[in-house]
DNA sequence: CAGTATGTTAAATGAACATTTAATTCCGCA
DNA sequence: TGCGGAATTAAATGTTCATTTAACATACTG
């Protein structure tokens, strides 16, 4: 019956709305149907009683959003009709539309396209409406170009690229909403549009040790192992603020940079929690200075020379042993 | 010990990689211990053996996935640092470099991203990358429209469209990897550029130096960057294999424990798949002789020596300096 | 006002899964 | 060869859900 008909749309679109906001409020994977429920002011249970699982929720909440946006978006560009360049104003406007554009809606989006990879349901959803939506921008790009006697400008790259323009601010939506401004968002896809199509755009618009061992004197210099570690990351770390302190911070970025890493993790050397790899080191030499090396490495090399004898010697002896002993057993060398 | 430490970090990092693999292919949302370990072909329970918790993996996993962006960043500012328009075009290299613009990766992020609204553990970690990445942009822009004359354009407008636009096109790698092509994506990034900064990466810039060609170049300087820790690799499994060859692999046992790690990391590095910290090399080159350094670190060594010369006199020209302010303040020199 | 269809809830069920624990294999060493 | 300890697995545990079921409530009908 009708009434009754309209009553089920009715909770379905309770139901689908207080997805969202537990989508926007929990995060899509945590979400359980007690939010949805909790959201809704209505008991677990329900869901699947207005539909049949929690997957057909999802879906059903990914055919609303999508449709909302969809048409918002189409009523757009009838507004914009007239011309091209109204056309995609519009279309901009549209995006950054309270009602589409807040850190709810796009925080289910995000969750949705993130899914979208490994669910042939949101794929194809989300295709469609990103490829419907590419075609038209190209299309009025291209009517511009013809138009404006654009030369240089490809309408297909213009279109990629202020559609990923419109998504990539979207991210900004999602993560910094607090700072997020709509109308500063649209003025710098319009800026964009400005720079590529100045006469229609133009003037108008503005913009990470050793263990079972070798033999005593080895053992020992491995007791030392974690001390020497230790005493290594000391001598880079002084070696490295040596050449750090008489600039003081600004320097940091730029040796950062120079080998390669994050301020951060030039920071854990500094301060000793870690050490850098071999190419790192190599990449640091380079960029501070030779000495560098002798300082860090040196003492390590000086001890080291007595037992790197002995252990030669001890070396060379297992080595013979052992060739003895596969000679013995085969004739045969071992390869 | 130092040797349980160092394979308790491979199976980590193995674990992580299997991570980002699985959230590939089940996506975040259905992402079970059991998958992670499947990808990593190990049994479910040894995930609670190297990280704490589930959370702690994914974690452990965004933090690796940001630190791995964040060096080729690094690398790619390093490189570009001849001026601001060849620092734009190098992040842009970096930002579309296989490396980390793939689906796999992409598709990561984007789990990521869709849940650090809800999570604080992941919110930090990427709006300070962001913030970092929008920071730096913004002041290429302004060096940009400074040194250009570029009177009607914001500079941070121009640096926020840009990245919107990167990371929109990231999502057409996300969501049409057959058809997404980084090429194109870098030359889409490149005509917005141009656009507003003509002077700087228009027709005429581009002819200056060859279209084609600009992007070549960045591209194989960033790619020699990824490429130049390989050869690293190369040349120390070389170097050591010639070492260990003519005895066979009693040897190896041998050296590992000289060097404080295990046979199995040891073959890591012979086999190039990872390189030895700082202070491991320091050991190999105790264990084995200093001129291994030659020969591993020689020809990068060889381009820092010209660098030396230049960097002495700096450092001996600071110092004067640090010492001048220093005895006019207080008479009492520095320890 | 009984009787029935419909909407909603609360509790029951069972599956999936993270985490823990016990058992097993593996490895270095005496 | 057997021992001790670490790495790994396999099984056990307990929890969190989606889903189902039974009960309850409300509204409508004759």
């Amino acid at each position: 019956m009708a009434k009754a008909e309209a009553s089920k749309e009715i909770r379905r679109k309770q139901l689908i709305d207080a997805t969202m906001r537990a989508i926007g409020r929990y995060g899509y994977a945590s979400l359980t149907l007690t939010h949805v429920a909790g959201e809704a002011g209505l008991s677990p249970g329900i869901v699947n009683f207005y539909f049949k699982s929690k997957d057909q929720l999802l879906i059903a909440t990914l055919e609303n959003i999508a449709e909302e946006y969809s048409t918002l978006w189409q009523a757009a560009i009838a507004k914009g009709k007239v011309s091209p360049a109204a056309g995609l104003e519009a279309m901009i406007e549209a995006d950054f539309h309270a009602f589409v554009c807040n850190p709810e809606k796009v925080s289910v989006w995000y969750a949705f396209w993130a899914e979208a990879r490994n669910n042939a349901n949101y794929q194809g959803l989300v295709m469609g409406l990103e490829d419907e939506y590419l075609k038209v921008t190209e299309q009025l790009c291209a009517r511009i170009v013809a138009e404006g006697g654009y030369e240089g400008v490809d309408a297909h790259q213009a279109a990629v690229g202020l559609n990923a323009m419109i998504d990539g601010l979207w991210f900004d939506c999602l993560m910094s909403p607090a700072k997020f401004d709509r109308q500063a968002a649209k003025r710098t896809c319009l800026a964009y549009l400005a720079a590529v199509f100045p006469a229609h755009f133009g003037a108008a618009a503005a913009t990470k040790r050793g263990k079972g061992e070798v033999d005593a004197n080895i053992a020992m210099a491995i007791d030392q192992d974690v001390q020497g570690r230790d005493a290594h990351r000391a001598r880079l770390a002084a070696a490295l603020r040596k050449r750090l302190e008489p600039v003081g911070p600004m320097r940091r970025e730029a040796l950062a940079a120079a080998t390669g890493v994050s301020v951060k993790v030039l920071e854990s050397w500094l301060e000793g929690r870690a050490e850098p790899t071999s190419w790192q080191m190599g990449r640091l030499i380079v960029a501070v200075d030779a000495q560098l090396w002798m300082e860090v490495y040196g003492p390590v090399h000086e001890e080291a020379q007595r037992l790197f004898e002995a252990r030669l010697a001890q070396q060379r002896d297992f080595a013979e042993r052992e060739q003895a002993v596969l000679s013995s057993l085969s004739g045969k060398p071992k390869d």
